[in-house]
DNA sequence: TTGGAAATGATAATCATTTCCATTTTCATG
DNA sequence: CATGAAAATGGAAATGATTATCATTTCCAA
């Protein structure tokens, strides 16, 4: 847990959903911090090895990065802003347990997001 | 549907599994058949958009595609050897609707997908 | 047959991400 | 405080998937 890992933790606290990594250089940049792009992709790689930040993709495959709230849960998107939700599971964790038990697969893990238009957009 | 979105159909075929682009056209070349890249991304974009192909991205970022039963459903894949069993959403449906009503979101679709080593792995 | 539309593929351009490497910072130790 | 090794940093170049261009070829309806 270096200077920049801590860097990238406030920026993705100040901006609140997720974030490419050219966009929060961008951000840091544009608030006058001289961090190389090199940096901030280490940074956030090692946040995400620490599961201190969610990682996931743009439908155009670009990772985008999200501090990540306590244990384990799933995300609602609107298509339209962007604003996320962070919900539970719920059904799906048993779900995801029998269907992997039912094909004989071990060490299971499960991904789930919901996009659809929030009540603004 | 033009000839060369038959001929990636009939190559999704033949692999059963997901494959990149960069991969299926190295098939169809070591085939013989001269059939260029940028008509492969064509077709699969194409087959992708009439919901003929699944289309979800590897660990790194790269596109996948694996030719798609009817309606629609979900997969659990073998992190080892990449074995894909298409399965029923079931509890999720209900989950991904309930959730996006009590947020007040529209238009909502989800993904979820199961991943862990099959018992052969 | 023929003229325009669709399909094709080589090439170049994009662009996120990684690799390389030289420089700077940090920090434990004497 | 001095110093040397290890860690951190960032610019520049390399990589690699995907997309944009554009000239050429194939289709096909009239
Ligand atoms: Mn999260
Ligand atoms: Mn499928
Ligand atoms: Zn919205
Ligand atoms: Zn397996």
């Amino acid at each position: 847990m270096n200077k920049s890992d801590l860097k990238m933790i406030s920026v993705l606290e100040r901006t609140g959903g997720f974030a490419s990594a050219q966009e929060l250089h961008q951000i840091l940049r544009r608030e006058g911090d001289g961090i190389g792009l090199t940096t901030v992709y280490r940074a956030l790689q090692s946040l995400v090895d620490d599961k201190i930040v969610d990682l996931l993709r743009r439908d155009d495959g670009e990772a985008i990065y999200r501090l990540c709230g306590d244990g384990h849960h799933h995300h609602l998107v609107c298509k339209g802003c962007g604003q996320t939700v962070e919900i539970e599971g719920g059904a799906i964790e048993n779900w995801a347990k029998a269907k992997a038990e039912e094909f004989g697969f071990r060490e299971v893990a499960h991904t789930a997001e919901i996009f659809g238009l929030c009540s603004k957009c």
